[in-house]
DNA sequence: CACGGTACTTAGCATTGGAAGG
DNA sequence: CCTTCCAATGCTAAGTACCGTG
């Protein structure tokens, strides 16, 4: 292996540095200037440290994750992906209440080494209180027991072996099996007994869910339209047509009768009254959304319910390349003109009140606005805003004004307060007025006519010009960005449609009759230069279609990606370096389902990068860590400067490629020299057709929902339960493509308050608890009816406390486990609606449990063609 | 192939509105 | 009825991908 390896190196690196192209050196200079940018900033960073809003933010993202860590205690150092992973492991671990003290003890000394994390104390301490309550020794076991049991619902001892199982499908399906030895034996062992289990599991069940060879018969089958229409050709699985919408119906209708048959299913083992009132509110709810619909579409002939209910998804679709036929729209609403402030507001310069021109006004105001952002005391940010403030100032403000510090903006920003709070005290009238208004203009320019159907358009509105705020350590922050006026915006729209007017007195940039694009109305922005555009909602069918295809393409890939990592891994090999690194750089991709990563221009973004523009400075190697072999450390701010922070073991190749492409190289030189996404994404274009790097993080997400799903899910539990399970699986996913959020702000409160309603339930029950008893005495001794009664109230009641205490506890569950992490992003852009749809199916889970409403219309497509059976 | 430009998806945060709770 | 609180919605920045051109 060495032999082989080091011949490689030296030719490999011979190549490395002799070759580089001009674009290298010419980079590299760049990146010397940014490094000492990057440099200078650090130190200012360092030196201001509290200043410093986004840092603080992400680093302390960064604490409470390795405080997380430290207190797991774990031996397998990958964190962030696997934090979810750990944190069940631990819970599995510990299921014999000896080692749960042990934990607690260890918890405790993590805590004590802790002392500056106020957050973390916060709730440890709060976690503290609450065992304190408790006031027996055997609490802890007995808290933890019980949570399990409400976590897991299993009822007998299949739940580790069913945990296990995912854990191990997650390493498999990397298939890089070095790691993780010891517990692999372990799990080895449990794999079959579980093999057992589920042979048993299926015939119970009812239905035998045979695995691929049947699922994809049946899925030819019973889908309606198999896949979206194709823009490439595509060629096994889709002949570019929709089937005939014909032939649609009569499944659809099929299916209907089905779901009917299948409802009173739908009643679990919920009991008293409450849970009747709630499982008729079901019903009736089902009855909005299922029955009604199919009363409408019979109706459709008598009446005309257009396009509300438009199923583009059984329509054939144009092959031309064009986007539309027809489209009509009135064009965008501007940004409300700027009105002056009233006379008592003042502006102050050094002290003494200054009178500005409504142009400098207007900026001031802007800034004024965002007074309590921490933002406006950065350096970067008022200096950004000085500059662009003084263009607008006249000359005598300009000879006036020539500090910023002695600026007084208090006295504005006091009045956008008082008047945000004027909004809030409002009178109903004065409100539903306003509502009104607003719908008025929903209604006026919300939507257009798209070849002969209605839809809805996303964002109707002009941005509004205000002070730009990037993400993260932005060189732009604070700039203006300008007001957009009519002669900015390129209307787009069909030639024999009603062109939208302009506003008085004004006229159109520019009116053209592009139907290769999808887009309405555009402008270019002035602080990037980059071009905005309005478009329509994703439930429109132009968003849904593309949509559709996404997933078709991800799943096309499931079907060769065997193939691919076989592929990746046989270049870890290669003479060739570039091949080398694209192979390494897939497996990035692949495997922690970074994206793509593009070059940025240097200076006009937040220093942010992807797989391919990862820097030697963003990766550390050790070929030893802990019980573990070669490990990469992970460290880089992604997209909108989230910070990426994982250690993960990787294959000996693996190590040593990264270990070569280190050499000779500085900190800020690119890790991945000979590639870039363009060279990546044609590659594997050639692989796969229509494959880009995106496409694995799509696959990668999907297939972890379902696989999880499978896991997670168990058949007895109770529907919030469930949801449990479905967040959970969802939250793997979010763990793995990073989709982080701040911990909301009131999160700590929301806790304590959610905790304070358990605790009173738990009291509640208790209570409820020994009247029952004392029910039971009675009727012992009188055997009357009464007392017969009572006993049977009692215990009703009973069992409706233990229900809802049980959904609070899952609740907080819940919550806990998302305070740091984003569901939304991968629900809305990587999940094949599909397999939640099928879920939902499969355990009569009310779709609103997992898609709101503007979900729900996205996704429409799905909802109407997934069975229970379909497979990603 | 670099590069500038365009179109479209993906992203997190701020605000809002309406349900739950008092 | 009013207040509180959170989920839904709105907003727009920041990515990916790909194209044409020289």
């Amino acid at each position: 292996m060495s032999g082989d390896h080091g011949e490689r190196d030296s030719q490999v690196n011979s190549g490395s540095r002799a070759n580089d192209s001009h674009k290298h050196k010419d980079k590299h200079k760049d990146k010397e200037h940014r490094h000492k940018e990057h440099k200078k900033d650090k130190e200012r960073e360092k030196a201001k440290y509290s200043n410093s809003e986004h840092r603080e933010h992400s680093e302390k993202k960064h604490r409470d994750k390795e405080k997380e860590k430290e207190r797991l205690k774990h031996s397998d150092g990958s964190v962030d992906r696997h934090r979810e992973k750990q944190k069940e492991e631990e819970r599995l671990k510990h299921s014999d209440g000896s080692v749960d003290r042990h934990r607690e003890k260890q918890k405790e000394e993590e805590r004590l080494k802790h002392s500056d994390g106020s957050v973390d104390r916060h709730r440890e301490k709060q976690k503290e209180e609450e065992r304190l309550k408790h006031s027996d020794g055997s609490v802890d076991r007995h808290r933890e027991k019980q949570k399990e049991e409400e976590r897991l619902k299993h009822s007998d001892g299949s739940v580790d072996r069913h945990r296990e199982k995912q854990k191990e499908e997650e390493r498999l399906k990397h298939s890089d099996g070095s790691v993780d030895r010891h517990r692999e034996k372990q799990k080895e062992k449990d794999k079959e007994k579980r093999r057992e289990e589920k042979v048993k599991s299926s015939h119970v069940e009812g239905k035998p869910k045979k695995e691929k060879e049947n699922g994809h018969a049946r899925e030819m089958w019973s889908s309606p339209s198999p896949s979206p229409p194709p823009i490439k050709s595509e060629p096994e699985e889709d002949n570019g047509l929709y089937p005939s919408p014909k032939h649609n119906k009569t499944l659809k209708r099929e299916r209907d009768e089905e779901e009917f048959e299948y409802k009173p299913k739908k009643m679990k083992t919920e009991n008293g009254k409450k849970a009747k009132k709630r499982k008729q509110e079901y019903e009736d709810e089902e009855e909005e959304e299922e029955i009604k619909p199919k009363k409408k579409a019979k109706d459709k002939k008598a009446k005309k319910e257009p396009e509300e209910k438009w199923k583009w998804w059984e329509e054939e679709r144009s092959t031309d390349g064009s986007k539309w036929k027809f489209l009509e729209h009135k064009g965008p609403v501007l940004a409300p003109p700027y009105e002056p402030l009233p006379g008592h507001v003042r502006f102050f310069y050094d002290g003494k009140p200054l009178r500005l021109s409504a142009p400098a006004e207007e900026v001031a105001t802007f800034f004024a606005k965002m007074l309590d952002h921490e933002y406006t005391t950065k350096d970067m940010f008022r200096k950004n805003f000085y500059k662009d403030w003084r263009k607008e100032m006249t000359s005598e403000e300009k000879s006036k004004i020539t500090d910023i510090n002695k600026c007084n903006f208090t006295e504005m920003s006091e009045y956008f307060k008082a008047q945000s709070e004027a909004r809030k005290q409002m009178s109903k009238d004065e409100k539903l007025k306003i509502k009104e208004e607003n719908e008025r203009i929903l209604q006026e320019y919300g939507f257009c006519v798209m070849d002969n159907h209605k839809e809805r358009i996303g964002n109707f509105r002009i941005e509004p010009p205000g002070l730009f705020r990037g993400r993260g350590d932005h060189p732009k922050m604070g700039m203006l960005k300008r007001r957009i006026r009519p002669e900015d915006i390129i209307i787009n729209c069909s030639k024999d449609s009603k062109h939208p007017k302009p506003p008085q007195g004004t006229r159109w940039k520019e009116v053209r009759h592009d139907n290769k694009v999808t887009w309405l109305v555009s402008w270019t922005e002035n602080i990037q230069g980059s071009i905005k555009y309005i478009m329509l909602n994703p439930s429109s069918r132009i968003k849904g279609e593309k949509d559709w295809q996404k997933y078709e393409t991800a799943r096309r890939l499931k079907k060769c990606v065997d193939r691919l990592r076989a592929q990746y891994r046989e270049d870890w090999k290669s003479k060739e370096m570039r091949i080398r690194q694209r192979a390494v750089a897939l497996y990035f991709i692949d495997k922690l389902a970074l994206r793509a990563g593009n070059e940025k221009e240097e200076g006009e973004t937040a220093d942010t990068v992807g797989c391919c523009s990862l820097r030697v400075e963003h990766i550390k190697l050790y070929p030893k860590m802990d019980d573990q072999e070669y490990v990469v450390e992970f460290d880089f701010l992604g997209k909108d400067s989230i910070r990426y922070y994982n250690k993960m073991p990787v294959e000996k190749r693996v190590f040593k490629n990264l270990q070569l492409f280190l050499e000779n190289k500085q900190p800020e030189d690119d890790l991945f020299d000979r590639l870039n996404t363009s060279i990546l994404n044609k590659h594997l274009q050639e692989l796969m057709d229509g494959l880009t790097a995106k496409v694995f993080r799509t696959y990668n997400a999907s297939i972890t929902l379902q696989q999880q799903l499978k896991e997670l899910t168990s058949p007895d539990e109770s529907i919030p339960a469930k949801i449990l399970s479905y967040n959970r699986a969802n939250r793997a996913v979010a763990i793995l493509c990073n989709h982080q959020r701040a911990p909301p702000k009131t999160f700590e409160k929301s806790m304590q308050n959610l905790q304070t309603k358990i605790d009173e339930k738990q009291k509640q029950l208790s209570t409820t608890r020994k009247q029952l008893k004392g029910a039971k005495t009675e009727h012992k001794a009188s055997h009357d009816d009464r007392s017969k009664k009572m006993v049977e109230v009692k215990r009703k009641a009973v069992q409706r406390i233990e229900e809802q205490l049980m959904k609070l506890q899952m609740q907080a569950t819940d919550r806990e486990e998302n305070k740091q992490i984003a569901l939304g992003t991968s629900k809305l852009n990587y999940l094949d609606p599909r397999i939640s749809v099928a879920w939902v199916k499969k355990w009569d889970v009310p779709i609103e449990k997992i898609y709101n409403k503007t979900q729900r219309e996205k996704f429409a497509w799905a909802i109407d063609m997934a069975e229970e059976d379909y497979e990603f």
